[in-house]
DNA sequence: ATCTGAATTCTACGTTATGTAGAACTACTT
DNA sequence: AAGTAGTTCTACATAACGTAGAATTCAGAT
């Protein structure tokens, strides 16, 4: 599965915040724009597993390597929320506890995304 | 998060399958016939530590306590989709990644819950 | 009231994931 | 050739989880 922990979670989000890609000393210097001060060899590392577990890519021609997380936020999320949803038998049962739980707005925009056909 | 480890779930899917609850022997019969062999205290311990993460009740006034799923695997599943979205600000992209995703069964099913409208 | 066997709790150890970073090594720049 | 920025290796602490033996508890039999 796909779970990061928390100093993952954070570098990701500073690639995803970020549009273009990002060197190790630039995730550094975002995390401790957050108040979280680390080393650049934590930051490499933690760059290194997520690489190796497919969350980022890097660009190693360049001296400062860069990376550039491979999906977006967006994609990450709703690839999460199908992992967990994937392997029920009783869909129906599943969704309608997710829809039931919805906020008006999301139920809106479902509804719009979902929209034509019948 | 709620996330659980191999036989935690293995242990959840005991119970959900099961109709009532079940005593740690019930669920280490089910898990053998699943072609896992495990000690007895073994998931004594695993519903222990169920129990303390809240995904488990027990009855301590039979002698072999019995276990129940605190919420049903729907209610689980659907409120691990919940937690995942949670916390994403962007929702509309989101839920448009996910349903885009999503099979032509999933997406009737959708349409029906949230009762076509607007 | 005691004993006994089943059931439960306590304790514990191996493994893996993650946070964290120093030490050692590599590669441009001048 | 040397210095320095950057990268990889190696390592250790902590926590979660799988797993279960040892010790303790408790209800029923005698």
């Amino acid at each position: 599965m796909g779970t990061l922990g928390e100093l993952e979670r954070a570098v990701m989000d500073a690639l995803w915040d970020a549009d273009d890609s990002l060197s190790a000393y630039d995730v550094q210097h975002r995390l401790e724009a957050d108040g979280r001060t680390l080393a650049a060899t934590t930051l490499l590392t933690v760059l290194a597993r997520l690489e190796k577990k497919g969350f980022v890519t890097s660009e190693r021609s360049s001296r400062p390597h860069r990376y550039t997380a491979v999906a977006s936020r967006a994609d990450h999320v709703a690839e999460l929320m199908h992992s967990v949803l994937g392997d029920s038998a009783d869909r129906t049962a599943v969704l309608e506890r997710f829809v039931g739980g919805v906020s008006a707005e999301d139920a809106a925009i479902l509804r719009q995304l979902l929209g034509r056909s019948s």
